[in-house]
DNA sequence: TTCTATCGGAGCGATCTGCTCCGGTATGGG
DNA sequence: CCCATACCGGAGCAGATCGCTCCGATAGAA
């Protein structure tokens, strides 16, 4: 059910409707409305799950030997599951102290991750944790079935080409700032 | 004024509402619909203006010596002016002869640029000009505004570098297909 | 001042949203 | 086989929002 919340998200983004969702699972929007009280809290649950599913692709992508398959791994893993589709609901739900413990706790796997495929010397040094989150949030808008999947895949492979290292520019700018990252989620005044 | 829609529609996407566009140009909903007569027309019309302003871009950009140069400058032209943020009007408005006649000028403009590049050696060859298109697409749905705009440009430098010579990965699976990139401005039966 | 042409935005109907609630359906015990 | 009970589905409600109209306000010319 939650699955099927996931799978509309990223097909239809911000717009999703709850109608959508009842339909993809397969149940009618009244037994979705007695598990979860409000769409809100749909979408906190699904936040919970999504996050959840990362953090578990973290930690298997940390038990492969090679940091660098790792990491792409990881990043494929997140692209396919639509981790960063959420992404346009920052601002639009309220958020729970535990959302934002399971997004510390994610961010600090994906950090190790980043900082091993950096010490293998596979990553490029001026590529951050925050890079990659930013990358899989990109890539997670552009839905399977909305878009062209192998479009994807090859758009995909370029930008994992251009974090490996022998890169010739480096990343310009200052460093991408999680204060800004997370700040999307706050709710602006009504 | 299609300046403010095409910024308008840069920052809040397919959900862009007339008000929007009426209040960022500084005029009123009247005003607006006495030069466009429905929302449609005026969708179009920027659609027009966006192609227009993309296939003068390519042509700034043949006019550097330097294919690789030129071609960077063109995508990152096409990104700041938020070409691709008219994507997700596919399928929701009618479509032109005008339009496509403009379309396909402005793919052989982006052909031209690619090939150049490719000669000169610095574009890996695997890379067609759909790659190219779908990239800017992909980038400009980070709008300025809601998104860290840092961020952005190191994503973008990441995917270029990708996209020079000394890759190490060829890119998977088939060529990208033109009939899929365009196949979605079709619009379904109602 | 008066006539005219242009503009702005309140407000209309239509649409769509999240959500409720009741008739229908499946299940299990007697 | 029947009835009581628990669960499920989706028609329909109130509210919000959309594209669009239209008339009073405004600015400029004569």
């Amino acid at each position: 059910m939650l699955q099927a919340a996931r799978e509309a998200f990223a097909t239809h983004g911000a717009a999703t409707t709850v109608s959508m969702i009842a339909q993809r699972a397969g149940v009618g929007i009244g037994s979705l409305y007695r598990r979860y009280g409000s769409k809100d809290d749909l979408l906190r649950q699904l936040c919970l799950l999504a996050m959840e599913q990362s953090i578990q692709a973290a930690q298997s992508a940390l038990d492969n030997p090679d940091a660098w398959t790792g990491l792409t791994e990881y990043i494929q893993t997140c692209v396919a599951q639509g981790t960063g589709a959420l992404a346009p609901l920052a601002g639009t739900i309220d958020t729970t102290p535990e959302m934002w413990s399971l997004a510390r706790k994610g961010r600090r796997a994906l950090e190790r991750l980043v900082a091993r495929a950096r010490d293998q010397g596979d990553l490029r040094p001026d590529a951050t944790a925050l890079d990659v989150a930013w990358l899989i949030e990109l890539f997670s808008r552009l839905s399977p079935e909305r878009h062209d999947t192998a479009a994807r895949s090859r758009l995909l492979a370029l930008a994992l080409d251009g974090l490996h290292t022998g890169a010739s520019q480096p990343l310009p700018g200052p460093l991408p700032s999680a204060r800004r990252y997370e700040r999307r989620w706050r709710r602006p005044k009504p």
